[in-house]
RNA sequence: GGCCCUAUCGUCUAAUGGCUAGGACAUCGCCCUCUCACGGCGGUAAUCGGGGUUCGACUCCCCGUAGGGUCACCA
């Protein structure tokens, strides 16, 4: 039994693509399960357009997913390799130095390599979908080099695979079209086959491959808007692949303990926001709270003007509200801003609920309830607070008595409980509040 | 257009010849409830069409149809 070896090779060309994120996560899976090894190898060949910060992007990236790997290597540092083997099929005649008009500069001539193609049918068994057969004859001598210290992504590919030993080849369905391209190269190098894996794409809302124009599609966007990479994972791993049964639920590694490229789905899956939000919201709920806040805090810095206790206490409502940090931030300074800032309640809003004799009413109720707060032990919970108010509350009229309370305290139609809201303003603060909303009262007669 | 791949609720999917076709997200309704949110319960909703094979097809085969991918001196 040999070892499984895997790559992850991107190519920094661009931004952290979602899809480079769900190619690698699946490589990482599969050879994590099978105890085998992972290559990272940048696949920076294109000068004029790989770019350093790229690269870091995505090592960074993978990193954060929690996605690692056993070796590191760039194609770039392999020229020499391409060359020799390059000139080891010329002199074998299997491909050839040709002097062609330039494609991109048509006043030059250049020397590039082609494959001397065979010809012939090519038939590979994909994991995924079985045989596929193509005929390699409409490809004809196509070029594998710009020049002998330049060599083009395929012959690249195929050697740097060659000389990691990697076993599986697990790519995007996207990649189908160039394997007899790449098992010609192979062939004639000698090389053995890897298997090969290829993976239903990810589609956008309109079902075409994920773009730049399908919106965000980096996984640092995400990542800032307040995503937990553990749901990234989890949302991804579960795109065009599942266990088999209805849990939904799974770590990285619990992941890596229950995958096979044996149920991986055939056709193309939707991104699906919605879903994605969900999934998040529910790792976000795992987290304690001092972590839910330090996760706020990555995202936007200046929430330390935020009263340290104050926030520690709203925890809790931000987990059952929010379903990324970014939400959790905007309802700090929205509606749940009353918990920072006191209210300024409006005296019509106040009584809007009650039909006749409507102040009277309100200012005696709210005159009962701070003596009841008052009452209340330091640091009661909400529980005991409900318990001490409601009975007064289903005396006089529910909504009589817990819309004023409410709105005295959170100066907002909609807003967490009132009882909840006392827990966390404390006594002094909950009393000092509707004194505000008594005054306001009065001073309208 | 050539070649290749694919096809179960709106979306992600389960069911690999034998069930009222299951779950999740979304959606709708009810309950909880002063409001919001959470939560609980329930509903609507799918096997692309046509032929076969079979006692029996979501499942296997063929033909359509639709969608996607790919056709570089990019990766």
């Amino acid at each position: 039994m040999t070892t499984v070896i895997t790559r992850i090779p991107p190519s920094p060309t661009g931004r952290f693509h979602i899809g480079t994120a769900r190619t690698a996560l699946f490589n990482y899976l599969f050879a994590r399960h099978n105890n085998g090894r992972i290559v990272f190898r940048s696949e920076d060949t294109d000068k004029t357009r790989s770019k350093k910060e790229y690269e870091d992007e995505i090592i960074n990236g993978l990193h954060w997913l929690g996605i690692t790997w056993d070796e590191f290597s760039r194609q770039s540092e392999h020229t020499s390799r391409h060359r020799a083997l390059l000139e080891k099929l010329i002199n074998e005649g299997k491909a050839y130095i040709s002097k062609e008009q330039s494609k991109n500069d048509s006043s030059k001539t250049v020397e590039i390599v082609r494959l001397k193609n065979p010809g012939k049918e090519i038939t590979f068994n994909d994991i995924v979908r079985g045989d596929i057969t193509f005929d390699t004859t409409e490809l004809g001598d196509f070029v594998i080099a710009r020049s002998l210290d330049d060599a083009l992504y395929h012959f690249a590919v195929v050697v740097d695979d060659m000389d990691a030993g990697v076993t599986h080849v697990i790519r995007g369905e996207d990649g189908i079209s160039n394997t007899p391209r790449q098992i010609l190269i192979q062939e004639a190098l000698g090389a053995k086959r890897p298997a090969y894996a290829h993976l239903p794409l990810i589609l956008d809302e309109k079902r075409a491959k994920l773009s730049k124009r399908s919106g965000a599609t980096s996984v640092m966007d995400y990542r800032d808007e307040g995503f937990l990479p553990e749901a990234i994972v989890n949302y991804l791993a579960l795109l065009g692949w599942n266990p088999g049964g209805d849990r939904e639920d799974f770590s990285l590694t619990e992941l890596v303990d229950v995958f096979s490229l044996d149920n991986v789905q055939k056709g193309g899956a939707s991104w699906n926001r919605d879903k994605l939000l969900s999934v998040n919201q529910r790792w976000m709920r795992k987290l304690s709270d001092t972590e839910y806040l330090v996760n706020i805090k990555n995202i936007s810095p200046n929430i330390n003007s935020f009263d340290e206790t104050l926030l520690t206490k709203t925890v809790p409502l931000l987990k059952e509200r929010a379903r990324t940090f970014s939400e959790a931030l905007d309802m700090l300074s929205g509606e749940l801003a009353c918990i920072f800032t006191p209210p300024k309640p409006e005296h019509d809003i106040l009584i809007s609920k009650e039909p006749d004799n409507a102040r009277g009413a309100t200012q005696r109720h709210l005159e009962t309830l701070i003596s009841k707060i008052d009452s209340l032990p330091n640091e009661a919970p909400a529980d005991i607070i409900k318990t001490t108010i409601m009975p007064y509350a289903d005396k006089e009229g529910r909504g009589e008595v817990l819309w004023p309370l409410r709105y005295a305290l959170s100066g907002q139609k909609r807003s967490p409980d009132p009882f909840t809201l006392i827990e966390i303003l404390g006594k002094d603060e909950s009393v000092k509040r509707i004194n505000t909303s008594l005054a306001i009262l009065v001073n309208n007669e």
